[in-house]
DNA sequence: TTAATTACTGAACATTGTTTATGTTTGTTA
DNA sequence: TAACAAACATAAACAATGTTCAGTAATTAA
């Protein structure tokens, strides 16, 4: 009996990581571009040099891509908000917290439509039950506010009710900013 | 030369009016339930009993007819709005006007979704410049809130800004709670 | 009754996401 | 090497979509 030579197989799989990743980079460009839905499975196909069938040798479907998206805007996201750490003040931390938010919800406005207001993508999440991604984002603001709740900056609130607050309001002025 | 009676035109008028109604009603209808994208013409035309085709007699094309329903969604909102006016505490007003704007949200929230969520009406909205109706709210909030600030309830905030955040925070959570 | 206008439709078009049958290249075994 | 197997890629087709248009039926006018 023979052994597989090693090096055949992760050429492979090297590969196929590689394709995938030409399609997704490809595909949000696209997306960035001029938006999910007026974007073709073949235009993404024709772009890459490949026939569309290719496509779903590598995504199960269309929607399977924007969910791929959607997990590396929020490790953007996450990425953004850890630089507010060297803020030694609580209160200015939270602040910029929030003005990160808003700035990253402008600056990266698609982004920000795939992963929160746009209802498409909420119910492939539901089914694939992988919100914790998004989870780590809240449990740092929560974190913060915790912090600025302890140094006297927030008297007597809830934290969970401080957070979801916190984070409504952001969300609301970054929506309301992007939708006028 | 003859005159025209009127009686034949007014009933035109009032059929066309109709069909309008009816068409409006049914995509509504079905809109709700499953969501604008999810809504075929060919299903509106076959719920009404007539051929797809009469569909584009009355409206020009699916987006149109979205946009119908938004201001439809508007109207309600604003007259549900209304019935604070019989608080007479700035205070409590106000903060029945949040929740209310929260509760609206949450009972009529493929509304709400159309008209602040979506992205696609949005284009549409700005093309037509009619966002009057959806300004029309936003003045009634400031009212409100200006009202408190006279009262004392809110100290030497602009009244912009306050309407702004107050807007944004209701509208944070109504998203957060749809989407969650 | 005939002509003109209006209301409507059937069939087709161009695109879409997706699948399948088929070929083609690459890897494995004898 | 030759023969077989597996992986890879595609062309072609499918079903469904929004939309248009030539033509038909119904209504109104002369």
């Amino acid at each position: 009996m023979f052994v597989k030579p090693m090096g055949i197989l992760e050429r492979k799989d090297r590969e196929k990581k590689k394709m995938r990743g030409l399609i997704l980079k490809t595909a949000m460009k696209l997306f960035l571009e001029e938006g999910f839905e007026n974007v073709t499975v073949r235009r993404i196909a024709e772009r890459i040099e490949y026939s569309p069938a290719a496509i779903y040798l590598y995504y199960k479907d269309k929607d399977e891509i924007l969910y791929a998206i959607h997990e590396i805007g929020f490790e953007k996201l996450y990425k953004q908000q850890q630089t507010i750490l060297s803020i030694k003040n609580p209160w200015k931390r939270l602040k910029k917290h929030g003005s990160n938010y808003i700035n990253f919800a402008l600056e990266n406005h698609e982004y920000y439509d795939l992963m929160f207001i746009m209802r498409g993508p909420a119910k492939k999440i539901k089914e694939k039950e992988e919100w914790e991604i998004g989870l780590r984002s809240f449990e740092f603001l929560k974190k913060n506010i915790n912090e600025c709740i302890k140094a006297g900056y927030l008297s007597k609130v809830n934290l969970d009710v401080a957070a979801f607050a916190f984070w409504s309001l952001t969300h609301g002025i970054a929506s309301r900013l992007i939708l006028c």
